[in-house]
DNA sequence: TGTACATCAGTGAACGCGCGTTCACTGATGTAC
DNA sequence: TGTACATCAGTGAACGCGCGTTCACTGATGTAC
């Protein structure tokens, strides 16, 4: 029961310290024989969804932190967001691979894992709904404006952690953030005032 | 000087075939031994930078074929490339995984590869500054829009390809990705006509 | 209170795997005189 | 034209690696009577 927690504070200590991860390193962590794991979790696979799952509600935490104080003012609370978003994938890069990268999602195993991160992307999705509720946001589809705007942070983020730009310093990418998602809600159509 | 051209197909092959690529599973299937090719890279890396700059080729080439025909409608060029690139990631997911997630660009080296990444990023960027000299796409800086944009539709396609959304079908997909991509023109405020 | 048994977390040896890279080599091709 | 040599692409054995997983096991803890 407590080398679960264990193990899994291990993964996570792991995936700050380097790029891999490895079954045989969580457990050299967590102090322990390299098949002990397998008394908590199925295999490997089962690990790293657990592990992505935690991930996922921390990720959640951080965007709803960063909405909170925003409620009313939908447009603030997206760009806040949306550079936590950012920040977080940048903090925790190998943790956010995890998260995303690793086929966890094809055979709807790991439920859990979908739960928690569907309830990351609501975050997204209900600070839309406010914007539209209150009149400055349009109106269509909450889920899929909200979709765009993922997407889009979310393509930031790997263009970062690839190294695809030239960017670096957090306050430099968190400032080029806000900038593109202030762009984004303005559209890029010549503004008609 | 032939088999370099050989191992590259091989390369492309694995990757259309499988998930990973290694470079003993190239030379087997380029028929040669697993040696050979240390005469033409240096190392599995060079060997990754190679194919990852032949597919920034061929991803630029269709992003110029999408945008041939519609040169004078900067709207539905960004439209047609913006589709054209989450149709190239879905159909050669492997490879342009090998083109953005392999940490080809952190030294310099590889300057080929930066090149030809640049060529292809240049070709959204041209379709902003076309639009901004026509008037029909906002001022500001171009290569910023086209980060804004590069980042939607990078994110779309990662999120794709790791199955995070439940979309299927190339049809879907690349509707979703037009819808997409004609909310992100119009911004996300309430529009004032 | 004491005995017999079941449960179950963790162990450590072993298996089989494929990998990237090195090294001394072979054998064909090209070049100089 | 023929000989001696250099070049160089490709070979195949070998190294060392870490990995995920299996298996029979140990030893502690809990439970039933």
């Amino acid at each position: 029961m407590i080398l679960r927690r264990t193990l899994l504070d291990a993964a996570r200590q792991a995936l700050a310290d380097g790029n891999t991860i490895s079954l045989r390193d969580i457990a050299r962590r967590a102090g322990v024989s390299h098949t002990a794991p397998y008394r908590h979790f199925a295999d490997k696979e089962a690990l790293l969804a657990a592990v992505a799952e935690e991930g996922f509600v921390k990720f959640g935490q951080c965007l709803q932190e960063a909405k909170a104080s925003l409620e009313n003012r939908p447009l603030q609370a997206l760009q806040a967001t949306g550079v936590a978003y950012v920040r977080y994938a940048i903090q925790h890069s190998t943790h956010y691979r995890v998260m995303f990268g690793q086929n966890l999602y094809r055979c709807g195993e790991y439920p859990a894992l979908l739960d928690a991160s569907g309830a990351a992307f609501e975050i997204l999705v209900s600070i839309i709904e406010a914007g539209q509720v209150q009149g400055t946001i349009k109106s269509g589809e909450a889920q899929q404006l909200a979709l765009g705007a993922w997407a889009q942070v979310h393509g930031l983020a790997m263009l970062l952690l690839d190294g695809q730009l030239a960017v670096s310093g957090l306050e430099n990418i968190e400032a080029m953030t806000q900038q593109m998602i202030q762009s984004s809600i303005q559209g890029l159509l010549v503004s008609s005032g």
